[in-house]
DNA sequence: TAAATGACTGAGTAAGCGCTCAATTAAACG
DNA sequence: CGTTTAATTGAGCGCTTACTCAGTCATTTA
């Protein structure tokens, strides 16, 4: 009966409010900066995010959805090294894919504008750690909370892409650096 | 010749500011609830800082100067775990102190509102993890530099009191786990 | 004590923000 | 095509903010 929304423009919006946050450096980015990189009026905006809080949480779980889809070819077969060497590269991948990304996902989950849904790891993140719980059997860390585990593996992986960001010439050496200490450290002994 | 400024009003503005960036969740609480919390006028939060982003970064500086007192026992002649044990413990207390450093911390790092001069990790820090280096000696790190090990065992430390934040009742237990993970993956084989 | 300096005050200002809304336009349907 | 519905627009509203400044007051020095 009536016009519909376009999720091609919804799309545009989101994709938008990444490159704006990028770009400023922070949340506090207006959104009538958001509505004109997106190409739209200020009052679309609104009418595709009740509110700045709703566009910023849209965000961050568009971010989660596209991160959970670079997953896909998680090679559940092969052995837990490997497995978790799999999960690290697509992490790393998505912390230097955009210069800013690393700073933008840390401004969203300490924003305090994350409903709660948002603010734990996705369940595709935890299953697919936990399948990696056979690297700790036998060492001290067999009892490890998985979502200490996951914690502990995504910081390692920030550390390491804050410093190929300072020290862009390392980037190899960095990603097989950090892997091999979160690795050793897991396993225990 | 006139009336001086004083160093207690001073501290009393930097400490109100933490308390209410620590309340509020972020950095965009107003100048005004922090002067009020300080018991200052408005203006005079401009006398003794000349903007809000001074004010951000000297208590950037008075937190890390604080830290670094805390630091002051460094066990320099105790063996390299027990000294990677005195930082990590102390990292972990500082973060624990106060139930929002953690985020005011990450906050402060992540706002791009810092000038140069406080993005860098302190030396004191770098000096002391440096001593550490004989942790790594033989194995695979040995090489590794020091700033990306600073940036590793924080980022480890944070994943771990982040946990704690949401698990009060394993302090103790992850303390101890995040440690051992960090120590054993340095140590390499 | 008197003069000089500048800290101190808080009402005020200009700028910027999220969001609204009346008017307009485009799509869907009979 | 005409009708209905809702998306779209952008000027503008109401509010908050960092910062100012003219007036006041506390302290130092001679």
């Amino acid at each position: 009966m009536s016009r519909p929304k376009s999720d091609d423009k919804r799309i545009a919006i989101l994709e938008a409010a990444l490159r704006v946050f990028a770009e400023r450096g922070n949340l506090s980015a207006p959104t009538s900066a958001i509505s004109k990189a997106a190409g739209v009026a200020e009052g679309t905006l609104f009418t595709y995010f009740k509110s700045k809080d709703d566009l910023i949480n849209e965000l961050y779980r568009h971010l989660r959805a596209r991160f959970d889809r670079a997953l896909a070819e998680y090679p559940i077969k092969a052995d837990a090294p490997t497995r978790l060497r799999y999960v690290w590269d697509r992490f790393i991948d998505r912390l230097l894919a955009q210069p800013e990304m690393l700073t933008l996902l840390v401004q969203l989950r300490s924003s305090g504008r994350l409903v709660k849904e948002n603010e734990v790891p996705t369940v595709g993140i935890m299953e697919m750690l936990s399948t990696t719980r056979e690297l700790v059997k036998g060492g001290k860390f067999e009892n490890a909370p998985v979502e200490l585990m996951v914690l502990m593996v995504r910081g390692q992986c920030e550390a390491t892409a804050g410093y190929i960001h300072a020290h862009p010439e390392e980037e190899a050496l960095s990603r097989e650096l950090g892997f091999q200490v979160i690795l050793n450290g897991l396993q225990g002994r």
